[in-house]
DNA sequence: CTATTAATGGAAATGATTGTCATTAATAAC
DNA sequence: GTTATTAATGACAATCATTTCCATTAATAG
């Protein structure tokens, strides 16, 4: 029921339009990502694809989600403990546009896209306003909420 | 001109609510965050104190600041290059909420509380609306523009 | 198929932060 | 003020995610 390999193709040329190789390590975490909708680390991916192909390194997978992430393939996600998440960019599993909801008890990580038109309008409005006050070119936005979530509140 | 030791007193007072002690060292990273309106970096504030207090250790500087947002006096920030800045919880230097616009090119920082109504709004909604949906309990949330600075756009 | 050079993996390095522990100093009790 | 108690400190080592190095391998152009 795993949709394997299916965009190799496409991506061949995505690879190869920003001078990059297509290769077995890439092909394997960009399938990966493309086929959960959790928020995983280097190592958890690292871990996982070691299941199937012992022969990637740490290493690899660093370089490659740098690489996917310069190719806006992949979205490299901060939530605050010193470990870099990582998601796939674009997928139909997840809303376009969303944002995060964290769990500081067990750092579960939830996307939402509730009040995306209000949040959109005040982005706008906010940007334009910045960019002309203070002289920046505004080029991006993190917006996150913490708090705990129900078996983490239950066990508290 | 500097407002030194100034707020001493009402100092003590709280650091003993909390069952710490008031020492030299807190006192004097505190008096120093009290008249900047930077976001230093622990190592920023362990040179700048070294200069007139030489026997202050970089540990204590951590171990102080962690004290300090504890306390809720001092406000830990996180800009994604992996080093956290430090500001003042409450100044009379800058509006009580704000958040931060960042220049990714050289780590500028500037705060901004504009469209503060508006962001309140979506904030109260989004956080009422999440909480239900999900069962978070929400206690925190962080807003950040990222962007290029003036002379960091005309240098590129 | 071969040459070119990007990509890889394993080990070492990095760098911010934290842990350890013997020593010092802030406060409470006298 | 002196003393006893124990938190706080400083120097150093340890941690841990991420990077850097470099010799080897593999992807692609021709
Ligand atoms: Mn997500
Ligand atoms: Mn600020
Ligand atoms: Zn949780
Ligand atoms: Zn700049």
């Amino acid at each position: 029921m795993k949709k394997c390999c299916k965009d190799s193709e496409g991506w061949q040329g995505k690879f190869h339009g920003y001078g990059y190789r297509m290769t077995v390590a890439r092909e394997v975490i960009l399938d990966l990502l493309s086929n959960t909708d959790k928020h995983m680390s280097a190592e958890d991916i690292y871990m996982k694809i070691h299941e199937t192909h012992p022969n990637i390194g740490l290493t690899t997978v660093y370089r490659t989600l740098e690489v996917l992430s310069d190719m806006a393939l992949v979205f490299k996600l901060d939530i605050g403990d010193g470990r870099a998440r990582y998601e796939l960019a674009e997928s139909p599993k997840k809303p376009n546009h969303h944002h995060h909801l964290v769990c500081t008890g067990c750092r579960k990580i939830v996307d939402y896209s509730d009040f995306i038109d209000q949040e959109v309008k005040l982005l706008q409005d906010t940007e334009k306003g910045l960019s002309k006050k203070y002289n920046f070119k505004i080029t991006n936005h993190l917006i996150q909420f913490y708090g705990l979530c129900g078996a983490c509140s239950a066990r508290a």
